[in-house]
DNA sequence: AGTATAACCTGTCTGC
DNA sequence: TGCAGACAGGTTATAC
């Protein structure tokens, strides 16, 4: 469910509910969560630690504690809200008396609990690819990223080349830079790359201003109970037989890796064979 | 290196 | 109304 906009937006909420609070409780609900730790070894290494920092490297969470950091994935369904509910698979008590709960309807979210020393070099982020909101973002780089046959689209969305995108911002890009979904990376002009590697930080800049993408307000909300709206700016994702805001052309869409892909048959032509 | 498939889960929507 | 099947924002393991 929530991509690099939406785990933003549930950062920033959460900086400012536990930047700098004390764990007081750990409490694992359900263990499928745990990917490398047992819920005794959690709260062990968590209980009375504090909360240095919330960060976010593609669509994983990051809490940074002064001993060991917890990197967590909502993958499809996660979220983290203020109060319980019946699918709470993990709590966190804080020092000032406020709890932060993991919600995770479809269960497929992830912890990991790992050592502070570059958490960029360990499970799961050390094969995650380049950051659009980084320094790490330059065009030499990208240009890297563009030498294989594989169709853009799936490029996108391969998290070890690019960190944070998912379906609903691949599409919504490749619309805006008139590509098709299926044309292969080696065969785009230097002159498209570099409109795709302004366009992304853009896109996802202007999503994480809007909140990020609700399609659902059930799924995805900050942890302070908002939903975003940037439902309302996208032009072809979820659009299907609607027309294109720019040509009028019907909106199609087609299975592409087992994922749905929105675009508009005039706006982004097919590749030339 | 690439792709295709299934798997992890639960809920909702569609069509018969 | 009931029920089967498809589908959903993500990722990974496995088998070609």
């Amino acid at each position: 469910m929530p991509e690099l906009p939406e785990v933003e937006s549930i950062r920033s909420v959460l900086q400012g509910q536990c930047k700098n609070r004390i764990i007081e409780e750990s409490r694992v609900e359900d263990t499928r969560l745990l990917q490398n730790c047992t819920t005794e070894q959690l709260r062990h290494t968590v209980e009375q630690q504090t909360i240095r920092e919330v960060d976010r490297i593609g669509k994983y969470l990051i809490f940074r504690l002064d001993r060991a950091a917890l990197v967590n994935h909502l993958r499809m369904s996660g979220r983290w809200i203020l109060e319980e509910d019946d699918r709470t698979r993990w709590s966190l008590t804080l020092d000032d008396g406020n709890s932060l709960y993991f919600d995770d309807l479809r269960r497929f979210g992830t912890l990991h609990l790992i050592s502070e020393n570059p958490v960029r070099k360990q499970p799961p982020l050390q094969k995650l690819g380049l950051e659009p909101t980084t320094n790490d973002w330059t065009l030499q780089n990208f240009h890297q990223l563009f030498k294989t046959s594989r169709e853009i689209k799936r490029m996108l969305l391969d998290q070890k080349r690019i960190a944070g995108l998912g379906n609903i911002y691949s599409s919504e890009v490749l619309f805006r830079t008139n590509l098709h979904p299926e044309q292969p990376v080696n065969t785009i002009s230097s002159d498209r790359i570099e409109q795709l590697f302004r366009k992304i930080p853009e896109l996802l800049q202007h999503a994480i201003e809007h909140r990020g993408t609700s399609m659902d307000d059930q799924l995805y909300i900050t942890p302070s109970g908002s939903p975003g709206n940037f439902q309302f700016q996208l032009q072809v994702y979820n659009r299907e037989g609607e027309p294109c805001p720019r040509c009028d052309t019907t909106i199609e869409r087609f299975k592409q890796g087992q994922r749905s892909s929105y675009f508009c048959p005039k706006c982004q032509s097919p590749p030339s064979s």
